[in-house]
DNA sequence: TGTACATCAGTGAACGCGCGTTCACTGATGTAC
DNA sequence: TGTACATCAGTGAACGCGCGTTCACTGATGTAC
């Protein structure tokens, strides 16, 4: 039964979005095509009509799940200003909750180790949300203008590894402790 | 045909040398079992002599790469002391060889985002890996004792965030960026 | 030490399964007049 | 505005493929006497 425009529009939302957060939740090849598909609420067969392939969803997701990132941060900046914002971000990236959600949170954590071995869009979407975040992390850093992007990298690094090695290891205590060092020296 | 006992030690020895190899390379997903056994010159046919299944070769070859990793740092601190076995450490693990070849390199760096999906031994060899490694750079440094394990640990997320983001970015610049900010800031 | 037999490391075909992808089909939507 | 037809979003069965795993088989090694 063909779709109205809207509808077909809505459909295609529904599965980029979707994706966005299996894909961080289980992986690129953890969450399967019919996967997304059933969460957006549809059959497997139908994915072929939004998107020539896999990978094409793939670079879809991880762009939609960069740009849900920088909005937040741009939105919170334009009222609170970026020093603010910068410190939220850094804040919600080292808490509890991002450790045990990736659902929702950064994709360059949740993906990082399987962009390596992905196709060039998927790579280049990556790349271009960690310039992104790179690029504001700095400019809210107390440092000469020159020390900025070097220290601003650092700290992304600190914040990207701190997150991947919580998230890889069983041990509660070790998981509390990575998060309260990286907090000390992002923070305090 | 029935091989002798050294024999089958020595094939077993393959076995995990290469899929401690291949796994890094490729990924745990990324490499067959089969891959895995023709790496070692065998078919895949004999791989269940030596392993119940899949997941318990996993948790061996990451034993064995976080072995020959602390062996390293414990071989060079015997002879030239702990400080300069942790300074030739973060220099290899800050070097454009690195972050080319996972092949030979840190099996947490290039696992980690796996390993949050992998069963419990294999969890369990990665923090064991972590806590090894910690241990070591924290005894390192040169601050207060009570200053050591976070800054170890703090020190540890930026290698790993370093090397996982240098390595999923297809740009050259940022990659080189990356590598430099973090020998600034690890170095001094 | 020599012999007869049991063991088992490794081979290669076969299995079931889930994956990405294709396809014939349906029927509501869009378009042409 | 109404009608007739073409389009195409979504369905569900089917495909080929690679994977982890199993299995019957082979023949050298290990063991019992």
């Amino acid at each position: 039964m063909r779709r109205s425009r809207e509808a077909t529009a809505q459909s295609r939302e529904r599965i980029v979005s979707e994706a966005a957060q299996l894909f961080r939740e289980r992986g690129i090849e953890g969450a399967s095509v019919a996967d997304v598909m059933n969460a957006a609420g549809m059959t497997h067969g139908g994915f072929y009509r939004h998107f020539p392939d896999k990978d094409a969803l793939v670079a879809a997701a991880v762009d939609r799940a960069v740009d849900d990132v920088i909005g937040q941060i741009d939105q919170q900046a334009a009222t609170e200003g970026l020093g603010a914002a910068i410190s939220a971000y850094v804040s919600m990236y080292l808490s509890d909750d991002h450790v045990k959600s990736p659902r929702y949170g950064c994709p360059i954590a949740a993906l990082a180790s399987e962009a390596r071995r992905a196709p060039e869009t998927t790579r280049a979407a990556v790349t271009n949300g960690l310039a992104s975040v790179v690029e504001r992390i700095g400019k809210a850093l107390p440092c000469e203008p020159e020390d900025q992007r070097p220290a601003a990298l650092a700290m992304m690094a600190m914040l990207v590894g701190t997150v991947v090695l919580a998230r890889s290891t069983a041990d509660k205590a070790l998981r509390d402790e990575l998060l309260q060092a990286a907090r000390a020296q992002a923070i305090g």
